[in-house]
RNA sequence: GGAGAGAUGCCAGAGUGGUUGAAUGGGACGGUCUCGAAAACCGUUGUGCGGGUAACUGUACCGAGGGUUCGAAUCCCUCUCUCUCCGCCA
């Protein structure tokens, strides 16, 4: 949620990103949003003034009745009456109008970094790294969803049995690779300095809030009725929802933390082409990591975090492309996402493992994140998550990259954690 | 699931209707003292939204939301959470 100050004070610069996102209406919505807050602030006025003369009047009789004057306390008390119905009827519009900017205020999304480039979807985007050479298989190289069966794996059909369609069911070596994976994972990201975290696996809706799943994509999320509890779609949502209300001390900064959790997603409207076998899934695995940062060092960290997050890559082993999101293809929070996709040979297609962003202010408006300085200033602060890394396609394309006639070679950084070295 | 108790500032903990944003203690920070430290003593120790260049100032906030009252941390209602005991149980 971007702040009505920096809507108020840099209104073009708002409208500038909103258009650079294609944002419709942009300029409607902003005059709107202006206006609301001026009758708030308007409204507030008054009601304080108002206030101001009741609690004197309050006091005074307190004062009166101590005195025993109790004839002119009933005087005052008896002028006070009306008063008080005009004073809730503006608290009750007080109210109204907070809610009325707030509600636009989630309506907006966050200002693309000016290092953004124009553009509508995924075809804008602008290639900023490529590594690894691409595997040149063997005619008869098949995808992974015909792997998973000839090895005995990975099962969508049991998957299917007991929950349904895009929860997989991973067995043997395609279990334990699941396990090497994220334990991988985890070690790589405190050789970081990250600290490991392991939240919980609903949140409920203050957090949803939080990072901004809330509202509009709640259809995303699946959700227990009975409890009011989320399944959460990213461990982003707990780890970062940990600072929800909280005022760090510079001293505290930065904070790295790192989590595995599943995720889930209820994909509604995204299932067709292109998602067979381990492309897409309603439960996955992802090691996140999330990083809280002084507002001057968030885009450091974001290098930072790209740079991490492409070593782990290349200690699997995998090419990758490295992608800087235009403006019509980022995400509702985000100034400024990068996005790593490895490729998955057989299918001959770049699979996003990864997306690295700065939120900025975005969420910490939301959250109400913010730290002192040494000097007793408060700000708020910037936050930033990113993929390291999510699973399933990452085994996609260990799976076809690496298949021979022997059968699927492991990459030699897993070894340790897998204790074998092929599937066959 | 049943019964009871509770929720106050960074922490502990007073406060049952009237200048209480909140006693006291601890912690932290600053100062005096000291070669330095400890001890002792003195001081500081909110957040949001307004107004003001600023000093400062208005207002709200004592789990959340309502209500009673001229006035609520204090009384009433609803909700949430925590603790204790019992039950169940990985």
């Amino acid at each position: 949620m971007l702040q009505v100050a920096v809507i108020r004070e840099q209104t073009n610069k708002v409208l500038e990103g909103l258009r650079k996102r294609n944002f419709k209406d942009a300029e409607n919505l902003i005059n709107l949003i202006l206006k609301k807050d001026a009758l708030r602030k308007e409204t507030q006025k008054a009601l304080d003034d108002r206030k101001a003369k009741a609690n004197a009047d309050a006091k005074k009789i307190g004062e009166l009745i101590k005195a025993q004057k109790n004839d002119e306390a009933n005087a005052l008390r008896a002028s006070i009456g009306e008063a008080k119905e005009t004073t809730k009827a503006m608290e009750a519009s007080l109210n109204e109008s907070e809610k009325e900017v707030i509600d636009l205020l989630y309506k907006i999304p966050n200002i693309p970094h000016e290092s953004v480039p124009a553009g509508f979807g995924a075809d804008d985007n602008l290639k900023v790294y490529e590594h690894g050479l691409l595997p040149q298989l063997s005619l008869d190289a098949l995808p992974h969803w015909e792997l998973i069966k000839k090895y005995d794996i990975i099962d969508f059909d049991l998957g299917n049995k007991i929950a349904g369609a895009g929860f997989p069911v991973y067995k043997g070596k395609g279990a334990k690779l699941q396990r090497a994976l994220i334990n991988f994972f985890l070690d790589e990201a405190e050789k970081q300095n990250y600290k490991e975290i392991q939240p919980p696996i609903v949140v409920n809706e203050a957090s949803g809030y939080g990072t901004g799943q809330l509202p509009d994509k709640e259809g995303q999320m699946y959700f227990i009725q009975e409890d009011g509890l989320y399944m959460i779609p990213t461990a982003e949502v707990p780890i970062t929802n940990l600072y929800r209300d909280v005022i760090l001390n510079e001293e505290d900064l930065p904070v790295k933390n790192a989590g595995y959790t599943p995720c889930f997603r209820r994909e509604a409207g995204s299932w067709g082409a292109h998602v067979r076998g381990l492309n897409r899934l309603h439960q996955f695995d992802k090691v996140e990591i999330v990083q809280i940062r002084k507002p001057d060092e968030s885009y450091q960290a974001l290098d930072e975090m790209c740079a991490y997050v492409q070593s782990l890559l290349e200690k699997l082993e995998l090419p990758y492309r490295k992608l800087l999101l235009c403006g019509g293809d980022m995400g509702f929070n985000s100034a400024l996402t990068f996005d790593m996709e490895v490729y998955a040979a057989a299918q001959q297609r770049w699979l996003e493992v990864s997306s690295v962003s700065n939120f900025e202010t975005f969420q910490a408006n939301r959250l109400k994140l913010r730290y002192k300085t040494k000097e007793g200033k408060i700000h708020l602060l910037h936050t930033l998550n990113g993929s390291a890394l999510a699973l399933p396609r990452i085994v996609a394309s260990i799976l076809e990259n690496n298949q021979t006639s022997d059968g699927i070679k492991i990459p030699k950084a897993l070894i340790p954690y897998t204790k074998f070295d092929i599937i066959n």
